[in-house]
Parts: C-alpha cells; structure tokens; sequence
DNA sequence: AACGTCTTCAACCCATCGGTTGACAATGCT
DNA sequence: AGCATTGTCAACCGATGGGTTGAAGACGTT
C-alpha cells in the first residue's frame, strides 16, 4: 500500500471521534474489545468495526488470547502523519517569512525614501 | 466550535488524497479557484466543494477579488492536529519505556538468581 | 445594456459509512 | 457433551460524501 494512500486511511480513521476516543484509550494499554465496547453506548460489533478500521490503517494490532482479541496500539504510523503535517507547515512558514523578509525591505526603502 | 469537532472536521477534510494535494499547492502560495482546479480531471464545481470542506475544516480562507476568490492557507489549524498526535504519541511511548524499564528490572532480577 | 469571466448553488446519482440485529465461530469451564 | 463468554460476519438501513450537470450570481469590459 502507498503512503498516499495510507495516510487517506489514517485521517480518515481519525476523522471519527470514537476511533480518536479509542486511539486515547489505547495509550493507557492495551484492551480487549469488550473492555473498549463498555463506556459506549454502541453495540459491541459497531466497535468491533471501529477496531477493524483503526486495523486497516495500521493504527492498532490484534492479537489472540484465547476467545479474547487484545488490541494493541501502534504508535509509529503516527510518524506518517506527523511528517505529512511538519513538511507542509514547514512551507508555509517559510513562505510567510519570506514575505515578512520582503515586507521589512518594503518598508526599509520607504523609510530611506521619508529620510531623503 | 469545539476542539473535538474542529478535529474531526480537519482530518476528514485531510482524509481526501485531492485536498491533501490543493493543500500542498497552497504552502507555494494563494491561488484562485480556476488555477487550483486546473491539473485536475474534475469539474470547477467539484474543486469548488472540496475548497469549503477545507475551509469549514478552518485550513483555508477564500477573500474577495472582484469575481475571482483567493484561496490562502492558514497553517495554524495544523498545530492542533500536532497536538493531538504528539499528547498520545507522547503517552504511548512512555508507557513503552515504563515496559522496557519493567523488563530491564527483570531480566535483572533473573540474572541476580543465575548468579545466586 | 449586453456580454464574458469566475464562482457558487441546487438537484440528483451512486458508493461508502456508522449504526442496527441475528447468526455463527472459537474457546474456556463444568 | 453442553453451556457461557468473547468476538466476528452478514444483511440491512438512513445519512453523508464525492461526483455530475444546469442554472444563477457577481463582477469587469465594451
């Protein structure tokens, strides 16, 4: 799978607050999907969903314990998206600083131009 | 509009491999609605649809220029992404040295009884 | 006033999403 | 073997999302 299309996965994934609600959770440790289902008002299998989602955005892992499928975070797809979001903010800031860079000039030429 | 909602609506606005990409043609600066739609396949409308999603999403703002409407970049939104990721990104590895440490502690603990 | 340019609005289509319920698979416990 | 526990699969439903086309709005130009 790409990294474009990856990266469409993971926002998507966290584009729904439950999922970022279980992604949170999940830092504290793992869990197995009922201990996740508990506080929600959904059913067990529209978390189950959830889960799958998170799976296929590379986000969490699921093991075997028994009947029990302990979910596991991962946390390094979050470096994907983290270097997506750095490398376009980067841009734009240099952007802006050229234009601060270009409004000084701007206004140093007009102060020389009131001094002359 | 909270912070919950704002997120959500930011990473589904990013979940798009085109806005992600009108988005990266933003960081080299503003640029009208035509110009942005242009590389594209799609229709004017289309392009059109995505720039309010971005822009209820608050990574865009469209001024006015006569007919035509600039579209700018408004890089600030990216830090609250960046923060959501870094707190839980932050908490997960922690949790991960707190394990490390805990197997260092036993892998110590064993030796100390090889030893004994 | 009439026309061309740039953009949005509105209605529609189809695919996807988040949710439901019901059935079933897999495993532990007696 | 039989039952309870844990979780997934499948089919369905209403809402949303990305796309289309057609019409209209908002300007500058002549």
């Amino acid at each position: 799978m790409s990294d474009e299309d990856r990266l469409s996965r993971v926002f998507a994934a966290l584009a729904d607050p439950t999922r970022r609600d279980l992604v949170a959770r999940l830092t504290e440790g793992d869990a197995t999907v009922g201990e996740l289902a508990a506080p929600y008002a959904v059913s067990l299998q529209a978390v189950s969903k959830h889960l799958k989602v998170l799976e296929d955005a590379g986000l969490v892992t699921r093991t075997k314990d028994a009947q029990r499928r302990p979910v596991h975070l991962e946390a390094e797809v979050f470096d994907l998206m983290t270097r997506w979001i750095e490398r376009y903010r980067q841009r734009a800031e240099e952007r802006y600083s050229r234009l601060d860079a270009l409004l000084d000039e701007l206004q140093d030429s007009r102060a020389e131009e009131d001094a002359s």
